[in-house]
DNA sequence: CGTGTTATTGAAACCTATCAAAATTTGTGG
DNA sequence: CCACAAATTTTGATAGGTTTCAATAACACG
């Protein structure tokens, strides 16, 4: 228990308190303005482009804000909201979740810090999902309008954005592929190696962490049953590939998930 | 027979022949580099952004080449090909395909004419599937670098480009949807209406048209065996929900397939 | 007009969902 | 900090849908 990775909290908060800014529009959903340091974020290397003068870091940081933490269950927007903003995660991890007519609902991604939220809405102008925190979490706030200007104005911001654009798509792209080929322990074994991947590079340990989902999350994400997820999970143990008790999970055998 | 909707060779082709441009790397791909001419274009209301000046439409004719005809099984582009363009199709249809290192493929989309092709390429610079024609189709060639230098300078120029992402970010999240949550006989009908739909938006019959792709081609696409495409199809043909000979679709009851 | 590809249909096998019950963990209020 | 309630997870038995294998039929192409 002592020395597992957490992707929560990573890092106290620049607590910059000054006065809202006149946009009341925005400023109903952004109760305290304050500018992010991204120049101070441990996120930095993932959700901001490389190369840019300090200037231009400066400029950027100007437009980006800081919101207050949205907790446990709560939602960062919802299907259908307007959209204004793209978000990254500083700290904690979110779900997307996509609601059909029917009741029926999918997990269709989640987002650990330094992941971006929120393009989903790019398109229509409206939000076509839910993003729902999986533990207190704080987001950075980027204005999509404002975004766009500096594309205009500074190449490597464009194409930072484009690049963003295009991960989510070769990302969701990759999904499909899972979806659609893989069985069940396949499935399960890719989710662990990804969400292990990507703990990696965010500098955690790769072998050992705490879901922050429940197994119907990570069931709906994988296109099957909860129970079917919990059943991968056990041959996984017996077949000594990871080690797993309830949420908390040890990798044993890396290359061996990856045979599956 | 005679009045099936086809999505294929829509117009003539502007025959405007002029000398290859400069850049040997271009030309490799792109023989004769002949300017396109969206304004006569039938596409030209799906592909194209709304509100642009004659000087802009002008700019952005100008940087766009018509490429020569990619028949029916040829490739417009493989997965690791280098990024250059992004594409219009202009005539005929396409698949796309992601390939798993053990073999197993999976098509991610059918395109038609109006649809964008390539934006799987933007984030890593590579490409990450196959474009394969499924007829003798034509497509429009649009080097992203240069597009990108318009849209530092258009705004809505800029702004159709996203909504080109995002979309395909959206369509996507639908395709999982789709693949995760629901049954055979329901991913059919989806598919069914999705293409009727985009039919209609291109100014076809939604209720009767031809199958460019194969039962096995649609199978991959939603993630199930091309028998099970084929017992799909026989079902509603029982339940007189649609009229299929071979490729050869007719839709009776639209609201039924919507029903399943 | 044959030949290879594509589509249809049937029967059996297999995988995952469903239903159910117990065990475990998490969250909350006393 | 404990105790209890609620939520989550595990495991088993059975049902159901999809795949697999196989054989035939229809179609497309040279």
């Amino acid at each position: 228990m002592s020395d597992v990775a957490e992707y929560s909290e990573i890092m106290p908060l620049q607590r910059v308190s000054r006065p809202a800014s006149g946009n009341p529009a925005l400023t109903a959903s952004v109760p305290a303005r304050r500018a992010a340091r991204c120049s101070s974020c441990t996120m930095r290397s993932i959700c901001m482009p490389q190369g840019l003068t300090s200037a231009e870091l400066e400029r950027l940081e100007s437009l980006i804000c800081v919101s207050h933490t949205i907790k446990h269950g709560e939602s960062l927007y919802r299907a259908n909201d307007s959209f204004q903003s793209i978000y990254a995660v500083r700290a904690g991890s979110f779900k997307t979740v996509v609601m059909h007519r029917d009741g029926r609902e999918q997990v269709t991604g989640f987002q650990l810090a330094g992941d971006s939220l929120g393009l989903d809405g790019v398109c229509s102008g409206r939000h076509s999902c839910d993003a729902i925190a999986l533990e207190d979490s704080k987001v950075c706030i980027i204005p999509f309008h404002l975004l766009e200007v500096m594309c205009r104005e500074v190449k490597v911001v464009q194409q930072h954005v484009h690049r963003l654009m295009g991960g989510e798509i070769v990302r969701e792209a990759t999904l499909m592929m899972l979806l659609g080929t893989m069985s069940a322990d396949q499935r399960v074994a890719a989710f662990l190696l990804n969400l292990s991947g990507r703990l990696k590079t965010r500098g955690y340990s790769p072998a050992e962490f705490i879901l922050r989902m429940t197994r119907e999350e990570i069931g709906s994400y994988l296109g099957m049953k909860l129970e079917t997820v919990s059943r991968m999970f056990s041959k996984f143990q017996k077949d000594g590939l990871v080690d797993t008790h309830g949420k908390q999970i040890r990798i044993l055998d890396l290359e061996g998930l990856a045979r599956v």
